[in-house]
DNA sequence: GACATTATTCGCGTTATGTGAATAATTGGC
DNA sequence: GCCAATTATTCACATAACGCGAATAATGTC
């Protein structure tokens, strides 16, 4: 049941018929920039995406469970299924089908095992057109997911600054943020405590480290929410 | 190309190898309730989403469209990718894989063609567990896009009166809202017109009657929404 | 010790939202 | 025709949320 990502289980695929792919999409925060995880493909591929097939015993969650922990060494903190393709050009394996998951990881210090390696979006390599195509859908469903999870926290380590996690947004949104607003909303809503620990960076003040702890709320009865026109393109 | 709907072309699928199906859930305003698009299937299974298998040559989005177009009568309004599912049992056609769609069509004076019919989601037929399972996953994609795309007017008519919108509106968050922040909200976003008709209920003062259409507005300089943390659950 | 740098908060003006009540236009009963 | 009931539409005001510049705090550098 084990989803490793060998070079020999994508060989075994490619060369049987054609069948369905799990594809993951697999982000941490790497310095001042998103990350990807990819794996060397076999032969001349290059780059690929963590993949595998999907069997008919397993359900697509738990397959995609699996390989994010054997890819990157440690289970996803949160996972989401992000699209299926099969219009663009064929996937490196064969499959029919690519069935996408996007999950995000806590940075860490210790590098991917053997055959992976993170990659600054900016910095990422071609990719197969159906493997970008998915990557892209990823990266998408994570800026649209950010403000339903945990997405912003779960890419940081486990305490982080108040700034780290502002940075975080600003890349996942693509815009600056106002620090004291950030910081209101983000009061307001209970979801990190502070330890006591604090962390200089050289110059200026050392910021105190936080770590995510969402406090369960009051049953937010009838969920008051205006109702947000505004992003009705049309 | 023809993505018709039949029984002979189901039951040609469910002859075959396992492949790959798309799922259709495709609903308007009925009266007072969403209505869902469901089609008599063949033999013994009773009612089913409509659906189709996936072949190689053809997109996923526009086999989608094609269902919608020749199950429903008329092109769908809006239609979207809402998740594929594998792990629940069998799917009626035998296929290995479901990916689902949802779309919204304009509710219509005119019934649908023969294996279809609109059946309120307050009174729906038992499904077989794939079936259900993926409507239930288009209805929780529909109440989540609702906010970023013109769902709830597509669900209308061409036109409708504000209380008739705001009535979706309650229908799809589920909630009661209140009759001056709701045309508020609405006003500032430039979403509907008036038209020069209006309808009588019999009772009360007539409503006038409005249509969607959404002036293009001005390019939403730095995109000034503020970071809103509160649905974070945990 | 003055200055640069980063963190954290304060204060205040502006905008958005919640809500009850006023006003408008119709139907139906008498 | 007049009045009550009903539905639509808008107003007015209190409250909450937000944008933003400036003040205050704590460190390293020269």
């Amino acid at each position: 049941m084990s989803a490793r990502v060998t070079p020999s289980s994508q060989a075994r695929l490619a060369s049987g018929p054609a069948t369905n792919a799990l594809d993951l999409v697999l982000c941490t925060a790497h310095g001042r920039a998103l990350a990807v995880l990819l794996v060397r493909g076999t032969g001349r591929e290059g780059w690929t995406l963590p993949w595998v097939g999907i069997t008919a015993g397993e359900s697509l969650e738990s397959t995609a469970a699996h390989i994010a922990a054997s890819a990157s060494g440690a289970p996803a903190a949160w996972l989401v299924q992000c699209g299926t393709i099969t219009d663009t050009r064929r996937h490196p394996g064969g499959a029919a089908l690519s069935v996408g998951f996007v999950g995000v990881a806590p940075s860490r210090a210790v590098p991917p095992p053997a055959p992976g390696q993170w990659f600054p979006v900016t910095e990422l390599p071609v990719l197969a057109p159906r493997q970008r195509a998915m990557l892209d859908l990823g990266l998408a469903a994570l800026r649209d997911r950010m403000d339903v999870a945990p997405v912003a926290f779960h890419l940081l380590p486990r305490t982080f600054t108040l700034s780290d996690l502002q940075e975080v947004y600003e890349i996942l949104l693509g815009r600056r943020l106002h620090k004291a607003s950030f910081r209101r909303a983000l009061q307001a809503a209970y979801l990190v405590e502070p330890t006591d620990e604090w962390r200089s960076e050289g110059r200026g003040r050392p910021a105190q480290l936080f770590k995510f702890a969402p406090r369960k709320r009051r049953a937010q009865q009838g969920s008051r929410r205006a109702v947000r026109f505004d992003l009705l393109g049309g």
